[in-house]
Order: C-alpha cells, then structure tokens, then sequence
DNA sequence: AGGGGTGATGTCAGTTACTGCCATGACGTT
DNA sequence: AACGTCATGGCAGTAACTGACATCACCCCT
C-alpha cells in the first residue's frame, strides 16, 4: 500500500479517484526507469494501486498508455484547421494549427523531451506515433475537406504538413537550446516550399 | 503431410529447399482467407512443413512475414536517388526513384492489392506499414545528404517524397480503372507544389 | 568409406500481453 | 434497508515470442 502513484496515502484502496490518470503517472515513471520492455503491466498497475485487468479496461494496450495524453493536442489542431479563416490557404491553415499546437508543446518541453526518450528506444512505441501521426494526417485532411477544399490537395496538404511538423519536431527535441517549436515549423515549411519550387 | 505450400509433395520432410518463402505464401494465403488476426503461426508454419519455432528465425514476428518482399522496392528506390545525375535537384531525384518503383510495383498490381486489403483490415499492420514507409524516407535522406544536400532539405524532400507516394499508391490501389501508378505519382506531386506555392 | 563439423530445424518450457466471464464491493436511490 | 449500477478484482485461457538444448541432413577431410 505504499507505492503508488498518488497525492492520497491514506487508506488507498479500491476506490481512490484518477484511475486512469494514476497509471499513466505510473507507467511514464517505469518506462523511464527501466525502459517500455523491461516494464510489465502488471507492474504498473501495482504501482497505480490496481491491477492488470484494470488496467486494460482504461488502455487498449500497454503502448496507448504513453498517448492518451496527446489526444488534447489533436483536436487542438484539428479544431484549428477547422476554425481557419475561409481566405487561408490550405497549407496556411495547416501551418497555423500546428504552430498554435506547437507554442502549447513548448511549454511542456522537459516531459515531452521524457516522452519522446522513451519512444525513441522502442520501435513498437515509434509504430505508435507514426500511426497516431497518420491518424492526425487523416483528421485534418477530412476538416480541410469540409471547408471545400479538393480531394487530392486536401491529402497533400494535411501530410505534408504532418511531415514537416514531425521534422520541426525532432530537430526542436534534440536541439540544445531551449528553441522555439513554431520557428522550426516555419523552416522547416520554408524548406519544402523551397525544396518543392523547382529552381 | 498434404496441406502444404510449395512444389514439392514428396516426402516434404524437414529439409525443402525456401524455407522464408514457403512461410511467405502460406501467410499471404492464411490472411487473405481468414483475416490476419484469425491467423495463428502455428498454423502458418504448419501449413509450410515447418514449426512455429522455424516460423520466428526467419521473421521477428508475425507482421514482419507480410513486409519481407518490399525489401527489393526499398533498396531499388534508394539506389535510384544515390544514383541520380548531380544535376538534378532532391526533390527531383526523388521523385524519379519513385516513379520507377511505381513501374515495377504496377506488373504486380493483384498481388499488391491483395497484400493491402490485409493490411487495410488490421491497425498492427497499418503500423508497420508507415513505420516502414518512415524507415525508407529516413535512408532516402541519407541518400540525398551524401549527395552534398542539407539535412533540412534533405529531410523535407525525402518525407514530402513518400508522403507523396502513399497518395499516390492508395489512390491507385483503390481506383477502378487499371490506373498508372507513376501518373499518379506525378499529379500528386504537381498537387505538393501547386499547394506549397502560395496564392 | 567413415568421422566430425556445421547449419537448419525440432522440442520444450517459460514469460507476458491481452481477453472473457463472473464475483465483489462501494455508492446512490428509493 | 433493499436494490441497482458501476468500477474493480480474480481467474482461467489463448497466443505471441524467447532461450536452451537436442537432432538431423549435408559437406568436407582424410
């Protein structure tokens, strides 16, 4: 009863408050221990003060766990791109959405600079984030869709602009400095539009 | 000793020859048919005279056996930008290797469909799926650095690349008509730059 | 021809992610 | 105080994956 993941040390049984939010506190904590692999479920749970059926009602798996967090985020951009100006460009509206998302990243850097340590040293994990990447691709391509924009430019415009915010991104998380998460997405869009211009 | 994948109905002991392939199409087969997750190894392996065990020395699980065959477009898709003339610009080299890829995959048009229908019903394979797309873009910038490009250029054409050719392919794969894979490359393309030109 | 080495495969036991089913305990309602 | 509901626990089962060791075909060497 005494390790577990809460402001509450009193009593701690079956029915404290937060379940879900304990074992994502719990599960960051060993996964940055000990590694995603070296941490089973049923550690989690323990340390969460649950078990490992509970555990799997809250998270479809042991990867999810590491990605409830971002979904904030994704409507974020997604309400973004919806919410545009009807005179933005596509490009544009996607730009901005992710640089409002971007600036709200900034100030959370030394837990998303955690977060990002422990994806990166597991491939199942990278698996993850590429799909719920793919997954914010689709979601904005479906709100650009509904402003009226085309089909084909819809889908170019939402990767490309997941593309760059991946690459802005990394180069932001691995950067010295503190950095600044919309200017890396502002150069890294100037690069493609540069890359992308012919000479 | 019947139900197995290969030419060989003989003896069909321990010891035919492909091992890898035999495991290949009993795979490809036990997907198409009953569906990926309906699938155990067990059964595939069985289905290839082999064991489970064999099953998991040639592929590091179970998704692994369905991406094994895309290792020849990988390769000829990178060779293709680090063999591309100095002259041409990243974006372009690209774009070629690309086309090229998409030649050769469109001889095997069935095939491939068949192969992404199972891996559009199951979410694990999507994932592996990018991961291996992401993979690619990653060597294909590494390709074009060494080909004195910048790394933020080289970044941004390679993702803007692939993400080019995944619109492309599943407009392709999923059209009516027979369909030219490199055409649609190239409009998706034209649409990449005609989107990231501003007004 | 025979013996030994080598590499591919089999066998077996173990761990762990994940699921279904039912039991139990806290809480609010009446 | 009985009751219903909902979150959780308990338990058994499946299947993916791994490590350790045995076995068997084939090749080389003498």
């Amino acid at each position: 009863m005494s390790d577990t993941v809460n402001s509450y040390d009193e009593g701690m049984g079956r029915w404290e408050p937060n379940a879900r939010g304990r074992l994502e506190q719990a599960a960051l904590k060993l996964y940055v221990e000990r590694g995603f692999e070296q941490t089973t479920v049923a550690e989690i749970a323990k340390l969460a003060g649950l078990t490992e059926r509970t555990f799997f009602r809250y998270f479809a798996d042991k990867r999810e766990v590491l990605f409830w967090g971002a979904r904030a985020f994704q409507e974020l951009i997604v309400g973004s791109v919806a919410a545009a100006p009807d005179t933005a460009a596509p490009i544009d509206a996607v730009a901005a959405a992710l640089e409002a998302a971007g600036a709200a990243l900034q100030e959370r850097r030394y837990s998303a600079r955690q977060r990002q340590t422990v994806i990166a040293a597991n491939a199942e994990l990278q698996e993850r984030e590429l799909n719920k990447m793919a997954s914010l691709a689709s979601e904005i391509s479906d709100a650009l869709r509904q402003r009226g924009v085309k089909d084909l430019a819809a889908s170019v415009a939402a990767e490309a602009g997941i593309a760059v915010f991946r690459i802005a991104f990394e180069r932001w998380i691995n950067g010295d400095g503190p950095g600044d998460l919309p200017q890396h997405i502002r150069e890294a869009l100037n690069e493609l539009k540069a890359v992308t211009a012919g000479q």
